[in-house]
DNA sequence: GACTAACCGAGACGGTACGTCCAGTCTTGAC
DNA sequence: GTCAAGACTGGACGTACCGTCTCGGTTAGTC
């Protein structure tokens, strides 16, 4: 039986180190020139550690963001839909956005040659987002600020799709006004149907 | 001033032979693994001769998906403003997904940490049809089937964003009636004031 | 201090093809189309692992030509000098002749270029030849063969000149009767004072 | 019928910018790294004109070098053997030591596994300096001073083999005394039987 | 408290591709 | 027809990382 590696041995001062190293140097180097000999060597550890815990860079950098962005807690919940869609809107640009963007960025771009790298992306580093987006929409809807049979994934489309847009073209993550506008107008498509007194 | 090389003396079947190199073994192989070495070797040429005319994988890529995908026009005006725009995004659509979008989806990857294939992916490859979009809205407009007010540059958020934000998370483009949902839903963000008689 | 690798695990089957391959191939091709790549292919070996243990193709062919070459013990001391000195120049002559001198012809001509290369050639593979012929001389002198003042060092040159010039300029070694006769004239230069009664 | 070069077209400043670049850039680089492109670059003139004229680097040196050396006529008679052997031996000594050594040198290494350079050098550069040296031994012989029947190509070995023994090893050109000793012991190898009154 | 299996650092190894350099050939247009 | 200019194929260069593979030396958990 192929044996594999025992977490109760791990070292956890390897971990960090490695982790650490591989921030450190995205940050520096950006993703692109990063390399497992780099941060091996940064990290005082030898390949055969990172190897043996991780199967790619990627699952190295997403390891590292996830822990990094993780304790991030950006849910709200003021009572004003639109402030706290754009309260939980600016907290992922503030993720994407420069000087601390690379390795997000990086895995993003590696995630689109790569499935499992991508189904952990989203499950590790997104989902919480959505998660919170879903249940702050959903209360909005039982509150009748939207439409009862407003469909939550189209709106999800809809709201963080032009983050997406921007960043996929250099276009610049939207500033405070404009995505005000964007999130007034997408608002709209979800809207109850006039509300007559 | 850096002398480049005299494009008056460049073999045109040279170029010809490493662009469909470069497409077909991008579908073979895929963006991340094809190499300049294998299109060289395909293409009956020497590196050198990739070297001296193009900067980098991404920029021989990009040139090969920009001759093949832009003889494409797909500006659509039935008069039916909802059905041309499924048209336009159906055409994008169509170039991001199975069986031929490795390269282009190699291309938004690469994009995403070089800020010149960026900028030179949006206007060869991206730009045709953002003006076809931006056309076919202005005239809506001008029609009153939209809000006289609509800023454009939020309704290509709005409409185009989805697709990136579905591509970059692996979550499948949409299909005829996801589609339609949200171009519907898209389009209610811009919808004139309703015309009371 | 600049780290050199460390020769505690360095692999001696590598080693060994590759000293073995590049003598093959020097045979084969000839020094000057002798390459490193050849060398890694025909050794079954990355071309890292050449460079990592010799800086330069000189090197590695100097390490083969060394190792194949000197386990040749050619001192001999029958008694009779000018035998003697026919046996070790004879020896010499047979390293610098067909069909095996292609290394070694190659080294010496990239010494010409290559101070580092020139000394190592001449410490690791000639010097030992220097010493036997210094021993028997200086052992001749004693016996009174030779002038008691004569000095070792041009006697180097005029019994190995010869075979010197002749290499370089392709005029073919001197056969066992030319050498008889060199032989026979550089002693002349250094003979005793005529021994009157 | 392959027309080969009409040299009454030839125009005689480009050799002559071949020639002078050949050897500025032997000086400035060294042999080995002295490349025809180089030489191109340097003398205006393409590579093809090269190529047309000279059939090797090797070819372009050695008419360069045949041209800047053989204007020395370093023939010499002044009725004292030695004195005249010696001053032939130092103007080749002269033409292999440093400053302007490495073009010669240079075409020697390429020599050793080149037949036909090998054959050129000796014929166009060498071959005057043996004349005379030829010359000037065969007048001694009829004056007396060496032995009747002394094998004249064993002379040349025994005095001009040590220039080359030093000279590919690195072991340095004679200065004017070792050169003295070296005349000295060659001449004693050729004197003729002992002059009794 | 000694044993022993696993982890660990170090780094050599076979590979693959990189981007560069130069050889030698070929084409174009000026003279 | 020769020339400068320079694009072209071809192939080796020396480098960088990849992911795998020993090596000894710790270092935990077990007996």
């Amino acid at each position: 039986m192929p044996t594999s590696p025992n977490p109760l041995r791990r070292r956890e001062t390897s971990r960090r180190a490695i982790l650490d190293a591989a921030l450190q140097l995205c940050a520096e180097l950006g993703y692109g020139r990063l390399t497992i000999e780099a941060i091996a060597a940064r990290a005082g550890v030898s390949k055969k550690t990172i190897y043996r815990w991780w199967s790619s860079k990627g699952a190295v950098v997403l390891e590292a963001v996830d822990d990094a962005a993780n304790p991030v807690a950006d849910h709200v919940d003021t009572g004003h839909l639109a402030a706290d869609l754009h309260a939980q809107l600016s907290a992922v640009i503030q993720l994407l956005s420069p000087p601390n963007n690379s390795a997000i960025t990086g895995l993003i771009a590696e995630a689109l040659h790569d499935d499992e790298l991508a189904h952990d992306l989203r499950e590790r580093v997104i989902r919480p987002r959505i998660t919170a987006f879903n249940e702050r929409m959903r209360k909005a809807q039982l509150d009748g600020q939207l439409a009862p049979d407003a469909d939550l994934d189209v709106a999800l489309d809809l709201f963080y799709g032009p983050i997406y847009h921007r960043l996929v073209f250099h276009l610049g993550m939207p500033d405070a006004e404009q995505l005000h506008t964007l999130v007034a107008h997408a608002l709209r498509a979800f809207s109850p149907p006039e509300s007559t007194p």
